[in-house]
DNA sequence: GAGGAGTGATTGTCAGATAATCTTACCGAT
DNA sequence: ATCGGTAAGATTATCTGACAATCACTCCTC
């Protein structure tokens, strides 16, 4: 009788690769040991390590080069979120409660933002050039892009990656309803967006907060037909 | 010269499973084709089929079952952020971001905490009890965890799921400096807590805004040795 | 009718082999 | 001597076939 192992066994050898990566402090780029030499430290067949090994390099954790070798990936957020974004239509999220998270992101970076306008004037130029664009176009298509892009570029102003990546997760999530919201106040956005860069040009950052919110949940009406929450 | 096959075979097979899963209509729980079944009708060998499904799976987007088969996988956040964070040691995030992130996350919600609270005396016993464990607590180790449990709470109080995602990536990235942050302020920081609460309780959103921002912003001082940026 | 053994289906793991691709070193021509 | 191409080695990519482990279901027995 065992006690077997609960774990499969990739599970174990995806963890034991990564403990081998943290524990020799190998940096993006460095090589690992073949397949070969992993199956033969580890005491199992090359194609349990072969099952780790693709996992890992669909989370972007490792690269391998035919020919090559395996070599510790770059970080790649782009994948993690594409992958992630394919289970918006299968997670019930309350609409309700994106839209909220959206308002703390976007009005949490606003005093940042402001912050880096005052001492960078490219900053500014760049979301006024996103707005000359938004009353250039006409097609609901690209006013969407446009939109995505401006609240986007309002995260990046911020200089802060990490809130950047939740924006871009929050979005996937967000493409879910976004049919229901292109019917909703379309100029009234792009003034709203102008009056948003006006003031924190001048550096109001409680005005700008207040726009924002209202700009943001203004969204909230017309978006849950229902939610079917059990 | 060929432009052919750029994509490798398994990810053209997640890909096919992936977009199986979206024009059947299939829900978590619902079952795929067998191995063998997706072998056959993709016109590769079974192996390929069961590296992109292992991928799959490390995802959490599929499950399979020994004797069972293959069933689409329930949404696991818990999962991503575990290996997300596993980049946390090789990516270098600046640590004041980090810092400037949770205040944005934290201060974020305290609006929703305090509605919440109104609604809900559940939950001011709920931190509060914390807070007495703190108190309670003599081991460096102990008061560490409870300080992890109790932003953690914050975050969930407000009741937004994808804000307390949020934190639990971050605090993944925190992990990192987790050692020099332990000689700050210990007492100092009970009675921090102690007083956010207090604050948030009595519906003083606006001082429980800046008691936590100057309580998170402490550790700015004692964190970064130094960071090596390229 | 209920419970247990057996059977089939399906995934889990292994071994071995061939193809494709990349690196490196060697060798020849200029 | 230098440059270029080619061949050999290394490594991953993929396939074939097989057997073990596990689970669901049926059927048989009591």
């Amino acid at each position: 009788m065992k006690i077997v192992p609960r774990t499969k066994m990739r599970d174990q050898v995806a963890q034991q690769i990564k403990e081998y990566i943290l524990t020799n402090q190998l940096a993006p780029g460095d090589r690992l040991p073949t397949e070969s030499q992993l199956a033969e430290s580890f005491g199992i067949s090359r194609l349990s390590v072969r099952e780790a090994t693709k996992a890992l390099e669909f989370l972007g954790i490792v690269e391998s080069k035919t020919g090559v070798g395996l070599t510790v990936g770059r970080i790649d957020m782009d994948r993690i979120v594409e992958h992630l974004g394919f289970h918006s239509g299968l997670m019930d999220v309350d609409p309700e409660q994106l839209i909220d998270s959206r308002v703390i992101l976007e009005t949490g970076v606003l005093p940042y933002v402001a912050q880096r306008i005052a001492n960078d004037p490219m900053i500014e130029s760049g979301l006024r050039e996103l707005i000359d664009r938004f009353r250039a176009t006409r097609e609901l298509k690209t006013w969407i892009a446009l939109d995505i892009e401006f609240h986007r570029s309002l995260l990046e102003a911020s200089g802060l990656q990490p809130i950047v990546a939740f924006g871009d997760l929050l979005h996937v999530f967000f493409r879910r309803f976004r049919d229901s919201v292109k019917q909703g106040g379309w100029k009234q956005g792009i003034e709203s967006h102008a009056r948003l860069v006006d003031l924190l040009a001048a550096g109001n950052v409680a005005k700008a907060t207040i726009e924002l919110r209202n700009h943001i949940e203004s969204h909230k009406e017309r978006m849950p037909p229902r939610s079917r929450r059990s």
